[in-house]
DNA sequence: ATAAAAATGGACTTAATAGTCCTAAATTGT
DNA sequence: ACAATTTAGGACTATTAAGTCCATTTTTAT
């Protein structure tokens, strides 16, 4: 039985799905540790136990299989975050999703930082179809927490006229910029302050609103 | 007239000074736009204009320079942000600094994102030394934050048992989340809405504190 | 069962990059 | 002014990493 192959429209029987799985896993894992530049095709073939001619056979070069982890990381994360924050509708479930993620990063003292932000980070500016696999995986990312925000507003934790998109977006900035800060101090704590900041201000917006509403929202000037 | 280097203490001239400072600056420049990885030290020869044995007397090899930019990156934008923040002392003051600094980026459409912050995660899990340069030189940029807080508190901006620190970290990691998501969408928009949503966090302590809850704190931008 | 197609292994080639070395020129302090 | 020292120039080497090639094995579909 063989299925198409997405990317390039060439078959691939299960096994060798299974060895282009396996590379990408691999690169992801070494690219995630050592970031881009210092992962070379040796270590993925070794850490892989993988042929270069196989890896050449699956992928066209270090670039297209960046990009393949590119998606393979993105789509571990959105597959997590799906499972965190799927169902969370309170300010105490977003809570709990916090607690995890610092937790998490606690265990490596902050080290290697937020798996799709530091290879967001270090590819951007040199290949522009990884540029933009990982800004449309940030968007799906952010999707997830609009969602939480969205049941968080029709549960009346959140006003109505709150801007769920902008306050996703200043979450996922809290969340990233604290993944950096923590990776550069090798110490969680500012990780769990920036986000803890981000999440503050998202339950203030509830405490103010209840039962006084005396005067609209006044635009502020940008 | 000679003096002290203060890396290895070799003497420089003035003339040697000034050609470290070249080698340094261009790769700095490089750096910002490439990444370390992508930057070779033939790039670094040709933008410089000097010869590989300078660089070579100058540097011990491409980590050592990759650390002497860093410090070079670093000491640019404290100086930068000392001359921004060293007198703010107002929320207005505030919001015309992340003007600036938005605006600035807009300029390059949030490519390359923070030069000390794209630097820095870049260089956090390969190289200690470099790691702990840049972990030092954000303290000493959130420091200028904490003091603008610090002024905003003794003006009454904002309450008295406010935690300046976490807020100048969540400040910070909005920042630098924000630059990072930029560079990624190649868009200003995320990072103006992170640090806005900072800005809108620091800006509501004060207004429900005065006891005078007239609006929500709800951030109208982007 | 078997021919065709796909997948694999690993040696080989080429290109690039970090780092070395030696000669020449310029600068400094006395 | 000049000897000592520093700075500059650039060819050369060694190493590393990307990418190629082809013979062999395995799998697939009929």
């Amino acid at each position: 039985m063989t299925t198409l192959d997405a990317r390039n429209g060439r078959r691939l029987t299960a096994r060798g799905e299974k060895t282009r799985a396996r590379i990408v896993a691999a690169a992801a894992d070494l690219i995630n540790v050592q970031g881009v530049g210092a992962t070379t095709l040796d270590d993925v073939i070794l850490a892989s136990g993988v042929s270069k001619s196989q890896l050449y056979h699956h992928f066209a070069g270090k670039d297209a299989l960046v990009r393949a982890v590119v998606d393979h990381v993105g789509e571990r994360i959105i597959q997590r975050e799906r499972d965190a924050l799927g169902h969370v509708s309170t300010i105490q479930g977003l809570r709990r999703w916090r607690d995890a993620l610092v937790q998490n990063n606690a265990l490596r003292h902050g080290a290697y930082g937020c798996a799709l932000g530091s290879l967001a980070s270090e590819v951007s500016d040199q290949d522009d179809a990884a540029r933009r696999a990982a800004s449309q995986l940030f968007i799906e990312w952010q999707e997830l927490l609009a969602g939480v925000l969205h049941r968080l507003q029709d549960g009346g934790a959140l006003p109505p006229e709150a801007s769920i998109d902008q306050l996703a977006t200043g979450l996922m900035g809290a969340l990233q910029g604290g993944y950096m800060l923590a990776q550069t101090a090798r110490d969680v704590t500012p990780m769990a302050t920036s986000i803890d900041m981000a999440l503050a201000h998202i339950e203030s917006l509830h405490k103010h609103e209840v039962g006084q509403r005396q005067r609209p929202a006044v635009e502020q000037v940008q």
